[in-house]
DNA sequence: CGGTGCCTTGAACAATGTCAACCTCTGTGG
DNA sequence: CCACAGAGGTTGACATTGTTCAAGGCACCG
């Protein structure tokens, strides 16, 4: 079946490469064409996946990495004493299940935020196709820079801004990820929950909320619950990078 | 000029990687004589940096990678606005400067808060033997999940931890690196400052010292100055473990 | 021996988590 | 079509926690 499978869609899935409209993104350097169709060749194709579904699951074998077509992700870990904690969120264009190379199972849950389209890559093909190819193992390796990177920025919003300045680099941040993949940098919709925000920039919903609306009384936004439309780039940048707390970061 | 360097000194780093005593944590594979051979070849030797010396700073070329012989190295970055974050601390064993892989230049800084020996691999080299060799690579990648996963668990620490737990945490991280390299998992030397420690679990320096003296208080450690003994690992490991703070997440 | 940096401790204050109430929206079943 | 239930979001009042500011002690090093 599968063999068959793939028989069929060798010649969809090299297409698919070549013409998506992700490629800029997912395959950035110029390749030349013999490369594409390596890469088309180890592309599985996957069902797309509803709301609340998942792409995998924390504990599960780690066997794929996906590529995110369309919707949006939210990564979630569960700790041993049962406490959720959302590790980030995935948007056209992201390479995700990348932070569980290395270890033999998925570190953490891909959950769908709404109905979303993925390309899957087999890692063990991936990490073939690496030592046949050292471009392509430069490319995963550039791949895994940025997800520490992310990891970093992350880790620094926490140390480092108040409730406000938080929710700012998150939007700054949400913005500028969208606009990466073709879309509007000031008219987000965030499909995520409040509590998911929270979660991931630590404050809780209610403080979320409360910093909406006083961005808003600023008139830095427009919200309307999901739909936020950032009103002031300029200022709503200048309090991301303007560090308020924490006279002991400063020194 | 180069050259000769290597040829003379190809002997020397050979013997030192197969008689290393960190062989077992820097190349834990069981990996064939020919193997070591190869990746003696490549290290290059570096002279010892003193105290407060640095390895490499934020913004130079990424070139280099290190692997940590002895002493402990602080891992420092400055944001634009001259902000200093503490990223985390290396002990024996750690490779040092994976963090830059896939930025051209270092993201950070690697100061040693005492006199430190290192090995030193240049990048190039090791992409190179990475791409001869797939073990060689997935050994890269285990490395970069390990780094990752550190990561985030740093960052979890500072979205579920009160004071007390995210010192607790912190001291519990740093036994348990030190018992893999050999060390004593209850007497530590903690060679970094308070401040320095605030700066990584995202405290200010006084809340530090006062989470130090109600940990002792409540018979858990016997704190000297840096000199810090674990009196009671197992009700610090639950302390760990609990997480009095943040409904929130909990849920 | 004096100075400088680091650590500790105390007291006041500010920020955010917590608890609780109310609201809107959505989907469901009568 | 409407009533209702439940989840998510907002807002208010309050408690808690950690930062801030200030002062004093200790050790190391000139």
């Amino acid at each position: 079946m599968v063999g068959e499978l793939k028989v069929i869609q060798g010649g969809r899935e090299e297409r698919r490469c070549a013409q998506c409209s992700l490629r800029p993104i997912c395959l950035p350097e110029s390749l030349p064409d013999s490369y594409i169709h390596e890469i088309s060749k180890i592309i599985k194709t996957q069902p797309p996946v509803a709301k609340n579904g998942s792409l995998y699951r924390q504990g599960e074998a780690f066997a794929m990495v996906y590529a995110l077509r369309a919707g949006t992700v939210k990564n979630v870990s569960v700790s041993e004493d049962g406490i959720e904690y959302v590790n980030g969120f995935h948007f056209p264009g992201d390479l995700i299940g990348l932070e569980s190379l290395g270890h033999g199972s998925y570190t953490s849950s891909a959950i769908a935020l709404e109905r979303i389209s993925v390309c899957g890559v087999p890692i063990k093909q991936l990490e073939a196709l690496c030592s046949e190819d050292s471009r392509m193992m430069r490319r995963i390796f550039d791949e895994f820079g940025k997800e520490f990177s992310g990891g970093e920025v992350a880790r620094k919003r926490l140390l480092r801004h108040d409730a406000e300045e938080r929710l700012a680099d998150f939007l700054v941040e949400t913005a500028k990820r969208l606009e990466n993949t073709g879309r509007s940098s000031t008219d987000l919709y965030l499909s995520m929950s409040r509590r998911d925000i929270g979660r991931y920039i630590g404050l809780a919903p209610e403080t979320v909320s409360r910093s909406f609306t006083r961005l808003e009384d600023a008139g830095l936004l427009r919200v309307e619950g999901k739909r936020v439309q950032i009103l002031d780039p300029r200022r709503l940048l200048r309090l991301v990078e303007t560090t308020s707390s924490l006279r002991s970061l400063k020194d």
